[in-house]
RNA sequence: GGGCGCGUAGCUCAGGGGUUAGAGCACUCGCCUGAUAAGCGAGAGGUCGGUGGUUCGAUUCCACCCGCGCCCA
């Protein structure tokens, strides 16, 4: 009698009272009848099985009880996981990418689900930016600032507004088709009202704490579109075409200084000859050879490597002196143009030293433009010169420099060469012919103009984020201090502002009169109402902009603060999710801050640069904090040719095919244990075969084992019941009873090795764990135990039992163990064996009522390996099976634990006798191995005599558990005995060549007769199954067989009988009726018929 | 040009200073089966991208090179 305990822990299921011993077959009390299980299809239809289960999730509202059931708080602390959902940009369809991160921001959930805590899941919308413009723009066959200006910002923005939500129902089609569990009813919108009032409160925030400045950043600018273009825009394929420039050398005239050996010019190469009019600077590579020539009467400074391309111009010249570029830093020069001459009192018209110059085109010395060039602008601004603008939003010069008024730059072009040919100043005027980048919409030349952007100065904290990203768990973890960590230092200060119409306004309001300045910035809607007058009900352009009011610091009262224009880059308010979401501080101080850092958020790699970044930014700027600790940075899946999954090459399989003929769980199983997890890429071929096999290898087996249970379970009336007896006590008085406790250990280990792998994060790491337990379960458990499932009334109703309660038990645990990588399969399958509302409900399973025999485990698993040796014996000498020999050897040094399983062993090679012995001598020699990793830092370079030693079977054994070989005394663990075969030996090696197992091959007439019987036993089951009989149909069965086979026949009679469930066995006495067939046994071909009895 | 990742069987990928480098798929051959042929096993298939170096020993560590991807400039 096995001691029963109550169900231990917290997540144990409750179990029927347990009545024992059973006696009745049907093993049901007459008070309880039997309810069958419901029939698993053996051809299952996974899809059709998963909207089932989709359509119960939400029929029953399964998602939101298994958020609300769990307690937020636990002993009085948070028992919270917080997820943050990633907003995406709904306006396209997703696809796999979306796939991906949406399997595992569901599974890492669930997981955490079922280990207790509460996951909120909120579904996010990211519904500003640029994309979703051009995506009007489109739409409504507008192009461009200005066209929208003249459309109407607010209708523009009323268009974007519907636009951006177009797709939000095929995403909702897609998330839940894919069994993601998330909260599309309370979601958040980027755009909402509340979102966008946090943010500005953030912006507010940056701007108390120093953090935001105003200032010019060079872009590429389309004068035809009366805007600034993002990178994005300008590298479209079509956007560089060639084009033909003016490139002129022009003199720069030195200030004079004692030592020159009289006025000297700088050369400097140009192919904008427009910015010369808004020259501020040169810049020299400190490091570059310079050389100063006389030419006749004048003095000329250019790098010594540029001297050739210059013969014809300085024909006759001669080098005074070489210098390097940084003997020049410093020096001033007298401006080309007069109109911006007084700047010189702010530092303009010096030479700058600037690590950027290169001698390659021109001539070394690089004219500066700080309002038209990137690195212009940077050099510049490090060295406090101010920065001019002379050019409008047309592209056309201002009032600043008067003869060029009006004028459209490129157009100037020519006029600024002559009058600079005029002033005898240009050395050489050529024509070169360039890649030049064009506006994509308008196919007019781009050129590169400062505006005017709003910045938040991530360079001062910068180190502080690498600081905190130390406390950051990055899977995989090179991203850390690889992608990321080289990101963060590398920080450039954010330009957090565009110049566009549909996003959250800059909460900036200004004096629009110089003389009078102030400037305002806003961080709730209660301190607009209080400037204002009016609480806005929406903070988007235009309405926000018609927000003025009179400067109060202007005594004239004329002059008025309006909002600066722009808006916010929408990575912003990406970034500002954590809080933004909740609408903090606002409202759900506490609730935020108990939710802040998250526990987990997934992406893919590219995020780095995006989201990830954004949310460290502004975690680091507004709370001093990580926003996440633990985050999977995934890869991109591209097609079978690593080319990019693209829409019009449709280099990929239709997701929504895939997962109406294959299924979510399958997909899921594809993606999520795919070299996607370790931030590599996945190669998807296009005929989806990866997700066949995923469904082959990972749902399949099982549901097999699944439909095996159901199936003898419903035969025999039996309810499955959870093993509850100790871990300790689990019976192996038998072999059945160690089969038992194996498969009960070996779904153990799986268990705590899938919660090591999630905890991990390891989610590949988990999966893997999953097709060896298969293969124990459905290829050793069941195949060994199945005549325990169908034996009849005569035999031990209690190791029937356990057999059936052993395998429920395994099934049920593995089906919660499963649930967060295979929700739907396991969700049916658990609702189907327990009646349970949901697998998803249900806790981790606790493995302390389950066997922990690691010994056991280890020893079966030899076993395994012993049997497939053995088999594999019998393949090479061609002898099947079912043909039964008369002994099996095993030889192993420690060969006294396989003894209680040599039962096992016969049964499963089919022998009828066995010996176990440690004597090598029986099968061969002995071959020492030694231990290379340990026997080798040990002996270091001795190690070679020992290794060719040993292979030679140089070495001698001591007796005392040592050995000696090349001179080197090798205690235990530092090497193995393995053995070596005999020549013509029917044998087999096992455990790595420790062990071996012999075979006797010799067939006498006996065996010869078994065989037969076998054989025919096999026929008569397979012509049962094509007859398409039940399988506990009695038959007749009438055969005509050779002499032999007939023998054969009579002598195992009665266990031909028994083992086909027939009441009649006739042989060669004529008369064949019902299912007749030809069968071939085994080389013979025989008659054979059944019918029904 | 710089950074990160990668290069292992026909394909997709694990692995990792140690004798004989693994898995799945595909291929060939075979086998069990009163759940599962979408099962199980065996075989064949590899100068572990190249060249040098460190080491008793390198596919693994280092350097350089070649090729691919992503990012930055």
């Amino acid at each position: 009698m096995l001691r029963r305990l109550p169900p231990s822990g917290p997540s144990s299921v409750p179990d029927p009272p347990v009545s024992l011993p059973v006696q009745d077959a049907a093993m049901t009390t007459p008070s309880e009848p039997f309810r069958p299980y419901p029939a698993a299809e053996p051809n299952p239809d996974f899809p059709r099985i998963e909207e089932e289960v989709q359509e119960t999730w939400k029929r029953e509202r399964i998602f939101a009880e298994s958020v609300d059931f769990r307690p937020a708080d636990a002993q009085g602390r948070s028992n919270e996981y917080v997820f943050y959902d990633g907003p995406p940009f709904a306006n396209g369809l997703p696809h796999y990418g979306h796939l991906v991160t949406g399997f595992v921001k569901d599974l890492v959930p669930r997981y955490q689900t079922m280990r207790g805590h509460k996951v909120q899941r909120r579904f996010g919308w990211d519904c500003h930016g640029l994309p979703a413009e051009l995506q009007s723009e489109k739409e409504l066959g507008v192009s461009g600032r200005h066209d929208i200006l003249a459309y109407g910002i607010d209708k523009f923005n009323e268009h974007c507004k519907v636009s951006v939500l177009r797709f939000t129902h095929e995403w909702e089609y897609y998330v839940t088709r894919q069994g993601r569990w998330v909260d599309f009813q309370n979601d958040y919108k980027t755009m909402d009202l509340s979102f966008m009032e946090s943010v500005m409160w953030a912006f507010k925030q940056l701007w108390d704490k120093g953090l935001v400045y105003e200032g010019y950043r060079v872009v590429p600018y389309s004068w035809a579109v009366q805007s600034p273009l993002s990178n994005f825009e300008t590298r479209l394929d079509n956007s560089y075409r060639e084009r033909q420039d003016p490139a002129l050398t022009v003199k720069f005239r030195l200030d004079p200084r004692d030592g020159d050996p009289g006025p000297v010019d700088m050369l400097a190469w140009t192919t904008t000859p427009w910015t010369l009019p808004s020259n501020l600077a040169l810049a020299v590579g400190p490091e570059i050879d310079y050389a100063l020539v006389r030419l006749g009467d004048s003095h000329l400074i250019l790098a010594e490597a540029a001297l050739g391309k210059y013969a014809k111009e300085l024909e006759g010249h001669e080098v005074v002196r070489t210098l390097k570029g940084a003997e020049l830093a410093g020096r001033t020069y007298q401006p080309l143009f007069p109109f911006f001459a007084d700047k010189a009192k702010e530092g303009a018209f010096r030479v700058l030293a600037a690590d950027f110059v290169a001698t390659g085109d021109g001539v070394g010395i690089v004219h500066m433009a700080p309002g038209f060039g990137e690195d212009d602008l940077n050099t510049c601004v490090a060295n406090d010169i101010p920065v001019v603008v002379p050019v409008d939003v047309a592209g056309k010069f201002t009032s600043e420099v008067p003869p060029y008024e009006g004028v459209n730059v490129i157009e100037a072009n020519p006029q600024v060469i002559k009058d600079l040919k005029a002033r005898g100043v240009v050395l050489r005027h050529e024509t070169i012919v360039h890649n030049y980048p064009h506006c994509w919409r308008t196919d007019t030349p781009l050129i590169y103009k400062a505006v005017n952007s709003w910045y938040v100065e991530v360079s001062r904290f910068k180190d502080r984020m690498v600081e905190l990203n130390k406390q950051i768990n990055w899977i995989p973890g090179h991203v850390k201090d690889g992608l990321f960590g080289n990101w963060l230092e590398n920080a450039r200060d954010w330009n957090i502002s565009r110049n566009r119409f549909w996003g959250a306004p800059i909460p900036v309001w200004k004096s629009d009169d110089p003389r009078y300045p102030r400037l305002d910035v806003y961080g709730s809607l209660e301190e607009i109402e209080r400037d204002f007058g009016v609480k806005p009900a929406d903070l988007h352009r235009p309405g926000i902009d018609q927000l003025v009011r009179p400067n109060p610091d202007d005594p004239t009262g004329k002059s008025m603060m309006r909002r600066v224009e722009d808006v916010l880059d929408c990575w912003f308010e990406s970034g500002s999710m954590p809080f933004a979401q909740l609408h903090y501080p606002f409202e759900n101080k506490a609730r935020f801050e108990q939710n802040f850092p998250a526990d987990f958020i997934v992406e893919y790699v590219a995020q780095t640069r995006g989201w990830f970044y954004t949310l460290m930014v502004l975690s680091t700027a507004l709370f001093d904090s990580i926003p996440f600790k633990n985050v999977i940075c995934h890869g991109v899946v591209l097609d079978e040719h690593k080319q990019k999954l693209s829409k019009r090459l449709r280099n990929y399989p239709d997701p929504q095919e895939v997962l109406n003929t294959q299924g979510a769980d399958a997909l899921r199983w594809y993606l999520v244990s795919s070299p996607l997890m370790v931030g590599g890429d996945l190669a998807m071929p296009k005929d989806a075969r990866g997700i066949a096999q995923a469904l082959r290898q990972g749902v399949l087996p099982l549901w097999n084992a699944y439909s095996f249970f159901t199936l003898y379970a419903n035969i025999d009336g039996i309810r499955g019941r959870m093993r509850t007896e100790s871990a300790e006590t689990a019976s192996t008085r038998d072999q059945a009873g160690v089969l038992d406790r194996y498969i009960l250990a070996k779904t153990r280990e799986l268990v705590e090795g899938l919660a090591e792998r999630l905890d991990a994060y390891d989610l590949p790491g988990a999966y893997a764990l999953v097709p060896g337990y298969y293969d124990a379960l459905n290829n050793w458990y069941i195949r060994l135990c199945r005549p325990r499932f169908w034996r009849g009334a005569e035999g031990d109703a209690q190791d029937k039992r356990n057999a059936y309660d052993t395998l429920y038990t395994c099934l049920v645990t593995v089906a919660k163990a499963l649930a967060p990588l295979l929700p739907h399969v396991t969700e049916r399958i658990h609702a189907a064996l327990t009646g349970e509302k949901s697998v998803h409900l249900a806790d981790w399973p606790d493995v302390s009522a389950l066997p922990s025999d690691h010994t056991l485990v280890a020893e079966m698993d030899l076993v395994r390996e012993i049997c497939a040796a053995g088999l594999s014996i019998r393949e090479s000498k061609k002898l099947r099976t079912r043909l039964p020999l008369r002994e099996v050897t095993i030889i192993h040094p420690d060969a006294g634990f396989l003894d209680p399983y040599l039962g096992l062993i016969k049964q499963e090679l089919n022998v009828k006798g066995s010996t176990l012995t440690t004597d090598i001598a029986k099968a061969g020699t002995r071959q020492l191995a030694v231990n290379a990793a340990i026997v080798g830092p040990k002996v270091g370079p001795a190690m070679k005599a020992v290794m060719a030693a040993s292979k030679q079977g140089q070495w001698t054994d001591r007796g005392d558990g040592t050995v000696e070989v090349a001179g080197q005394i090798l205690g235990p663990g530092e090497f193995d005995i393995r053995i070596q075969t005999r020549e013509g030996l029917s044998a087999a090696r096992f455990a790595a060549g420790k062990g071996v197992v012999v075979l006797d091959t010799q067939v006498d007439a006996e065996l010869e007769k078994e065989g037969w019987a076998r054989d025919f036993v096999r026929a008569v089951q397979q012509t049962r199954k094509d007859a398409g009989f039940q399988v506990t149909d009695r038959i007749r069965i009438a055969a005509t067989v050779p002499a032999e086979v007939a023998e054969a026949l009579a002598a195992h009679a009665e266990t031909v009988k028994r083992e086909t469930l027939a009441v009649e066995l006739a042989v060669n006495d004529g008369g064949l009726t019902g299912a007749c067939t030809q069968v071939d046994l085994s080389g013979t071909s025989i008659q054979l018929a059944i019918t029904k009895a």
